[in-house]
DNA sequence: ACGCTATTGCAAATCATTCTCAATATATAA
DNA sequence: TTATATATTGAGAATGATTTGCAATAGCGT
């Protein structure tokens, strides 16, 4: 995946609400770009750390909560009390269908779904 | 709804497993069982103390678990961080589809999502 | 390069939930 | 009905994920 437009895209949005382009910003959002897997903040803290990037954990939320808001990343709760992220980036809709017994996620699109 | 079927149920059940029927247990099945909403614990525990009865928060945390463990109820999560548990008695099947933007909840039965 | 201020890391604070343990209540037996 | 064994309770400490406060640091416009 190429995510050179979508560092350009978060620096634009960054710079239009007077909030700076850092390292740690950059490496988290690729770190999700890379990635297709439903990612915990630790997920992300663990996997910079063995590039050698630090990030510390309060601002990895800081930095989901900035993804989530523009529509980087999606948050997802499957129910074991800790959040999931999973890469916005490339637009194809799915919903989740999610175990209440074991918090296994199935991807899906079905129709009739998104009418109601 | 009449209860008392299901407090025969919960004697039963806990006779069985070699435990006590509580008046703490009694109580908050009632509560529920008179409850269409989604409730949370505190909910619960609040709900009690009006009527009198004292039950504390680590008691509900537990009965709910024994509550759901024995299919008297469904725990929920919308993503909130906060559990939800809802009655489950008359036992008419729905799912949940649940707005990850502000937590709403709407209850429906859609016949591909079974086979799904 | 300078200065303004957004951002970071750290540690302390939160919040829902779980656990520990001594006191109490329930079920069973006598 | 009373005694006994042990499940349950309440209170508060402990937990684990997330958040926040604050001083030090790092972007960015000049």
């Amino acid at each position: 995946m190429n995510i050179q437009p979508y560092l350009e895209d978060l620096k634009r949005i960054l710079k239009k609400e007077n909030l700076r382009y850092t390292t740690q910003r950059v490496e988290i959002l690729k770190e999700i770009a890379n990635s297709n897997h439903h990612l915990e903040c630790e997920d992300i803290y663990f996997a910079l750390r063995k590039k050698g990037v630090d990030a510390s954990l309060a601002t990895i939320y800081r930095t989901m909560d900035l993804l989530v808001k523009h529509q980087f990343v999606r948050k997802l709760n499957i129910g074991d009390g800790r959040a999931r992220y999973e890469n916005k980036l490339d637009g194809e809709h799915h919903d989740h269908l999610i175990c209440t017994e074991c918090g296994n996620i199935k991807e899906f699109v079905e129709d009739d779904i998104e009418i109601l």
